[in-house]
DNA sequence: GAGTGGTCTAGACCACTCA
DNA sequence: GAGTGGTCTAGACCACTCC
């Protein structure tokens, strides 16, 4: 591993950027599956930072699945390829980190009265305002999943923003609105003849579904999501972590 | 908040005392959403334990998407129903705390040569030795999923143990071995015709299928699984956290 | 016995939020 | 301006692994 270089003087914390560099050279293969960290001691030293410091950056990487530590032995590069993690993003962030060129198109937005299948993932009563938004995204010209989202109303005005060209999480991170936590289901179940229609897939066929309940750092449902994926083109991967 | 009963001769770790009786508290509902918790320094005060136990104890709970913290405002429980988190635990595990009384058959287990798509993600050479494992779990009277696992042979023998009551990773765990990192994949699939038989469903009926890798703490590949679930019996729930 | 990560202490300064 | 969580320091002792 080369020298790392820390900018005491950038907002990005200390432990960030040493793990950012980790995760870098990971990646990059300079570091291998298997291959053994200096210990924590010793990079604490050799960077000038204190060892919880130097700790709080091994272990952003050790929950991300990257690193595993053992007592007594060290830390090590998990064997295993290196691909990115499921985090806490939108669709549409996916596709376009893949480099794939996500279209989207809007089905339909408007307000509605909360039914209570809508009303209560939301914690609003029953037939009060909310937002409904059906999307359907292509991936190319393959249409690849089919979004239908609830928002609280008062939160952000979704007709301000240009939910086709940014998405939903990028036009919600605008309005100045963070995720913190979501909650999701993974399942799967037949298409519908309209979900067919729409994904040009036999009706009947297999789809992958996800439900998602997301909350901002104060703790407040912000959207409730229901989406079907064509699940020849799109799977969820996750990394668990013992703790 | 009842004040905590802490035990500093106890094996457990004090942050981690802490986090279980906050978690108790929030699942009793003694805490409810939206409910502001003191502050670290506050309490810390309180318990006589430095500011930074208690932060890792509170660090704990959000990782587990049960709290919400905001700079210059406080800590709040999140406004969710809660739910078991997934964890890094066997299909055998979920069931037997959720009180279903699983069952698991064994259709197969020997050991073979590794085929490359085995022997892949195994990381062992195509050729070698491995124990190939097949199962049907049951939950009552109704098949719930199929089963199929790699593991590679010298960790374990696994006709040693009786799979069919503690679960892989029950045996895993008596063996001294322990997972530390897993990988997996969830998309869905038609069942195969013998999928079918197996599980009481018709052929063509969608699946939800998962493939995993697990990973002990010195990093290596320990098992690699390939199922396929009823999706009217089970579905994959997770909880993403922002960092 | 030497070396590792796991836990814990008792402070410090800062950025941010809200009144 | 007061109070909050976010970051960081410079140590300490312990349990565990391996030789």
């Amino acid at each position: 591993m080369d020298p790392f270089a820390l900018d005491r003087s950038s907002p990005v914390p200390l432990y960030f950027q040493i793990a950012e560099q980790y995760e870098q050279a990971i990646v990059d293969g300079r570091l291998r599956p298997g291959d053994r960290l200096e210990t924590e001691v010793a990079l604490a030293r050799q960077l000038g930072l204190s060892r919880p410091t130097v700790r709080q950056a091994i272990q952003l990487l050790v929950d991300k699945g990257l690193l595993v530590r053992k007592r007594g032995v060290g830390t090590q590069v998990v064997h295993a390829q290196v691909r990115r993690a499921l985090e806490l993003t939108s669709l549409f962030d996916d596709l376009s980190r893949a480099g794939q060129a996500p279209r989207t198109q809007i089905l339909g937005l408007r307000r509605v009265s909360a039914e209570p299948a809508q009303a209560q993932p939301l914690q609003v009563a029953p037939g009060e305002p909310i937002w409904l938004l059906e999307r359907l995204r292509l991936v190319g010209d393959e249409p690849l999943a089919v979004l239908r989202n609830c928002l609280r109303t008062g939160l952000v005005d979704l007709e301000a923003f240009d939910l086709e060209r940014q998405g939903l999480y990028g036009s919600l991170r605008r309005a100045g609105i963070s995720m913190s936590v979501a909650r999701q289901r993974v399942g799967a179940r037949r298409a519908s003849p309209a979900e067919a229609a729409l994904l040009s897939e036999d009706p009947g066929a297999p789809l992958l579904t996800m439900e998602r309940t997301a909350y901002d750092n104060a703790g407040r449902v912000v959207e409730f999501g229901q989406h079907v994926y064509r699940p020849d083109l799109y799977s969820f991967e996750t990394t668990l972590v013992q703790r």
